[in-house]
RNA sequence: GGCCCCAUAGUCUAGCGGUUAGGACGUCGGCCUCUCACGCCGAAAACAAGGGUUCAAGUCCCUUUGGGGUCACCA
């Protein structure tokens, strides 16, 4: 039997602690598929050993936050059909389950690290450090920080703190050795500590950095598996490192593989739709993608594909994971969906499209659009179909063509596509999706861009619309919601090459 | 670039030393059929390369190559 497959079976039963695993997103944006797909497997894991599912708003970057972004992290995931059993919604023994409401906590334990000498206040400027970072970039130096500040005197340096100077505190990382991360799926990793920097555990701000809040919260929260993303595999070392200075058993880590784009790249926005809304909004059933979310890096052990929560549970096991990068791919997804709009009654599909889009409240947006557009009832469903579309087929509607063609005489067509991308991420980085904030960040942007409205708002209702003539464009949008209205902006940004020639 | 992870068809995967390398999406062809779709049948399509170990390697080891991640007062 080979070793990593020892370590993972091992792992089932590692220590006597009850099972306690901890999904741990950060309120910064739309509800990732990454978020849904990692608390997935510590869902299901949680629930096969009869364990606890925790929820923790990461939210110690206040430069970050986005006010919409932690009500939706709620709904998304109690829209896939995941459920916790503590968080900030709900409370629990462990409470707060925000972090930013955690700050003494995180303060006394840095505090705790000065003292034992593992960790020091450093004072050193933004400026400092970017200099420096630019200097070893052109000296071709390991970049770090240089640990300029660690010689100083405790006694100094808790003066200065004390006189309200501003400052950080770092980790005080061993300056030779290697740190060796148990990784159960992996089997060990080792890493030369000359690879991890003097982390920084407590920001200029008071608020703790990830590695801290994580470190302590997992312990002090009693989580036992840590289910996370590959990406962290690298600063894991940082955390068993604190797991020491503190003297606290680890968990046993466990890094899943990264969701891919086509091209193999991590998953993101640019490449594909990555929100949780999207996949609502567009009609994919949440039971369809959670199944198909445990068919990335997992496999039933039969030829099984469509499987319930409940099946998966009954069947998980870590050494059926595997550890290639798996590419999110729209058609499998498109298909799974099929099977399971073809296994609903007609009551049950009648139900699912309603709760999708034909309800009242979504019509009750759309109608103020169109009342004064249309002369009979009849009239309604031609005159908002694209209310209830995902994708649009620009490509057999000539007279978009047409018109888009027309358009970039003035708008050269590969310009219109970058410029489009622009305006999307300028949208996204938006809070909300009020039609006059996009109003007034497109006219922003058409002026940045040095095109005038006249040509830019037409390409914009062209691409979201799929028609040259619609109800107010920028209610359009608003009432399309983000989801699809960006998701056809940037899909006709991608498709406008080939639309005109 | 340093370090780390990964490597079966275009994509998701099965495979744990002996298989005609299995399934699924997608693609192509056919059947069914008033059309379309579903469904059914079939086809093309993979062990990245090179060295070992072994009677035997997709499976174990090494090297190379390729892909990815990470190197923040972001998580």
């Amino acid at each position: 039997m080979c070793l990593v497959l020892q370590a993972r079976i091992m792992a089932a039963s590692t220590s006597g602690r009850p099972v306690r695993v901890r999904i741990a997103p950060s309120p910064t944006g739309d509800p990732h598929v990454g978020t849904a797909y990692i608390a997935l497997f510590n869902y299901v894991f949680a629930k096969q050993q009869g364990g606890k599912f925790i929820l923790r708003i990461e939210d110690t970057d206040q430069t970050r936050a986005r006010g919409d972004s932690e009500q939706m992290i709620y709904d998304a995931l109690r829209w896939v059909g995941l459920s916790w059993d503590e968080g900030p919604d709900i409370g629990g023994p462990h409470a707060p389950y925000r972090q930013s409401e955690r700050g003494a906590i995180y303060a006394a334990h840095a505090q705790m690290l000065i003292d034992s000498g593992a960790a020091y206040r450093c004072f050193c400027t933004t400026e400092r450090l970017a200099k420096l970072r630019v200097q070893q970039q052109a000296e071709k130096l390991t970049l770090g920080y240089d640990r300029h500040c660690r010689g100083l005197d405790p006694k100094e340096g808790a003066a200065r703190a004390a006189a309200g100077e501003v400052h950080v505190v770092r980790l005080a990382t061993p300056l030779e050795g290697s740190v060796v991360v148990k990784d159960r799926l992996r089997g060990d990793v080792s890493i030369d500590v000359g690879q991890v920097d003097d982390q920084v555990l407590l920001k200029s701000d008071g608020m703790p950095t990830y590695h801290l809040a994580n470190v302590v919260d997992d312990h002090l929260m009693e989580i036992t598996h840590v289910i996370r993303a590959e990406e962290w595999i690298s600063s894991t070392p940082k955390h068993v490192l604190l797991y020491r200075a503190f003297g606290w058993e680890e968990p046993a880590w466990y890094h899943m593989p990264l969701l891919r784009n086509a091209d193999k790249s991590k998953i993101s926005k640019r490449k594909n739709p990555v929100s949780i809304n999207y996949y609502r909004d567009a009609g994919v059933l949440p039971h369809a993608l959670l199944n198909f979310l445990g068919l990335m890096g997992w496999s039933f052990g039969d030829d099984r594909e469509k499987f319930t929560l409940e099946e998966m549970i009954a069947a998980f096991s870590w050494d059926r994971i595997s550890l290639g990068g798996p590419v999110f791919n729209l058609d499998k997804l498109t298909w799974l969906n099929e099977k399971y709009i073809h296994d609903l009654s007609y009551d049950a599909l009648a139900d699912a499209v309603i709760d999708w889009r034909l309800n009242k409240g979504y019509l009750t947006k759309v109608l103020p659009l169109v009342r004064e557009r249309i002369k009979r009832l009849d009239e309604l469903i031609p005159a908002i179909e694209y209310f209830f579309s995902g994708d649009l087929d620009l490509a057999s509607r000539p007279d978009v063509i047409a018109e888009l063609t027309k358009l970039s005489a003035t708008w050269p067509i590969a310009q219109m596509a970058t410029d489009l991308r622009t305006l999307v991420e300028q949208l996204e980085a938006k809070d909300g999706w009020a039609h006059k904030t996009i109003e007034e960040v497109a006219r922003a942007w058409s002026e940045a861009i040095g095109q005038k409205a006249k040509v830019t708002f037409p390409v914009l209702r062209l691409l979201v619309t799929g028609r040259k003539a619609s109800p107010p464009l920028f209610e359009t949008i608003e009432v399309l919601g983000k989801e699809i209205a960006r998701r056809r902006l940037r899909h006709g940004a991608d498709l406008l090459p080939t639309l005109v020639k």
